[in-house]
DNA sequence: TTGAAAGCGTTACCAG
DNA sequence: CTGGTAACGCTTTCAA
């Protein structure tokens, strides 16, 4: 197939460790001879077989990242973070679709991987340096889950903001998954907010259901909208909620802004392209890819675990949200802060 | 690190050959030994160092796929085709992000790629069995070419659907990239379509900007419609444009479809969010990748070349396109077919 | 049915 | 500075 070290050896007429010495460019060596043999590899385009080196120990400097949602923006901005920050320390980072084909490449001489596992690894996968970043932390888990540990930052940014264009009766539309750490933890940050403007907490203006996403927000939106004291603004659980909501508005003859306030999460591609164009919150999905390769690499090195600041989503003000039209006289003077 | 041929050998007291014979399920070994072994083998985890196998030649079933436009949905359903058709056929697809990685893979024992490389590679890259989908086909170019071949199909579809529902101006709002295939064909084919109905082709109703890509669809959309003479439909080179254009629309204060017959291609997932639901072209792309995953392990096994029949784009019709509210009868007269 | 030995391509070690 | 040799973990071949 491809050259070998000991063809080249055999070409020049030097010994294999010479060879080596050439090619690894150790200093003990003669100039000519290291030329001779340089020359000689190159003609012949060798390229040293890992599988090879692995065997007697080298490093590969491969990484993979283990994951099933491509296709998903966020996590393509993610992986190219983590891509970056991987070639820029010299790995290579590779994606795989199966705990599997990780085996496989553990054997090959895969060094580490970041994953979305359900369990929590105790910073291992099949014996390898993992960086777990899981979506439901288990009390007392690790703190690798960089991820999604920010968001109820986010759901206070567009409470807030909400808030502070006026609004007190603001509509939750969320999912009817109360396992999923993200939707308990906007709940609970929705109902911090409110509490923090001296505002009650209404518990009907929270809607849930389990139906294909878009439909959800459309269902939970109707719901909300067509109540006898409808709320001025809704936050919705993401922006495909926020997409459902906006088409709920248009059936009810309803104008986004002016008649009802919507909000999302998560600024996907098309969040610009709604009508009108959707005030969201954007997570820093690319920062965090970097920071799991890095804290990977860290990890594969052996060197302790650096603990950074946060990395904090931030608040897209666009179209979707405004004044509400008018203010119920009643609710602001429960305003206590 | 972990448990070798060796070691097992030395625990259960038999040669190593013997492991390796209970190990690979050959007959020849006694029924009590061979348990034996295997039992030890997974008491301790035993896992094939698949180095050192592929140093004396053994294979991986190792194959990857190049690409860079994580993110992109499409690319996500042709990678889930393309995995699928991997793993039924006992191979592993892993992706890899740049030409280095592959270059490190194939050492280490991959055995195949997917890419869309821009050269025409010669059925390999670097030596390995390649399926290339290039973009811009060479001419008298190998016909690896699955994934786009049939965009002049999907144009034709449109064209005629809006044809068909009495349109007769239809403007085409697309990019200044003359050189992309995709422009190229669907320019033509629209050309086609026109003619193929005894339409005059008017250039004027073709725009073209290399702007932002939504941005682009705005302009487009915007010279189009200020006209004296707005076509009745446009066809967006792509929903992205289309929503450009649905935006141009907006400002203008006319309605889509009712004013003004919006077609895109793509099919994105935000496709259908947006409003009104968008008319547009769905590319088989997991077929497509299932496709080329099944050409790639040919050629990795030697097989003869198979030629399938092409798998066709399909229209969604939607909302934004119906009926023109007046057909202009000086084109209907120059209908000839 | 079993064991011993060679070899895959590389690196590391030790004599020269 | 150079060459020989052992070693990595596995498969294959050849003797026993």
């Amino acid at each position: 197939m491809s050259t070998t070290i000991t063809e080249i050896a055999e070409m020049t007429g030097v010994s294999k460790s010479t060879v080596h010495r050439a090619l690894s460019g150790s200093a003990k060596i003669r100039g000519d001879i290291r030329k001779l043999v340089l020359e000689c590899a190159a003609r012949h385009h060798y390229q040293p077989n890992l599988s090879a080196r692995v065997l007697v120990g080298a490093r590969t400097y491969l990484a993979a990242i283990l994951a099933n949602d491509f296709g998903n923006i966020h996590f393509a901005q993610f992986l190219r973070g983590a891509g970056e920050a991987a070639s820029g320390a010299g790995y290579h980072l590779l994606t795989a679709s199966s705990e599997k084909e990780l085996v496989n490449l553990k054997q090959l001489g895969l060094e580490g991987v970041i994953g979305f596992f359900q369990e929590d690894l105790e910073a291992e996968f099949d014996g390898l340096p993992t960086v777990n970043l899981v979506k439901a932390l288990p009390p007392g888990g690790r703190k690798d889950s960089c991820l999604n540990s920010e968001v109820a930052c986010g759901t206070l940014q567009v409470m807030r903001y909400l808030i502070g264009l006026g609004h007190r009766r603001i509509g939750h539309v969320t999912l009817s998954i109360p396992r999923d750490r993200d939707v308990k933890t906007k709940l609970s940050e929705y109902r911090h907010a409110l509490k923090e403007a001296g505002i009650a907490y209404d518990p009907s203006l929270v809607v849930r259901s389990e139906l294909y996403m878009e439909q959800c927000g459309y269902e939970g939106a109707m719901t909300l909208l067509t109540r006898p004291d409808p709320p001025t603004a809704i936050f919705a659980l993401s922006d495909i909620l926020a997409a459902g909501c906006y088409r709920a508005a248009r059936e009810l003859k309803l104008r986004v802004p002016r008649d009802i306030s919507i909000c999302g999460y998560d600024d996907k591609e098309y969040s610009s392209l709604l009508y009108p164009s959707l005030t969201t919150v954007r997570t820093p999905y690319k920062l965090l890819g970097e920071r799991a390769m890095k804290m990977l690499i860290a990890r594969i090195e052996g060197e302790s675990g650096m603990d950074e600041e946060p990395l904090l989503p931030v608040l897209i003000p666009r179209g979707s949200a405004t004044r509400p039209r008018k203010i119920s006289t009643n609710n602001l003077s429960e305003k206590k802060i």
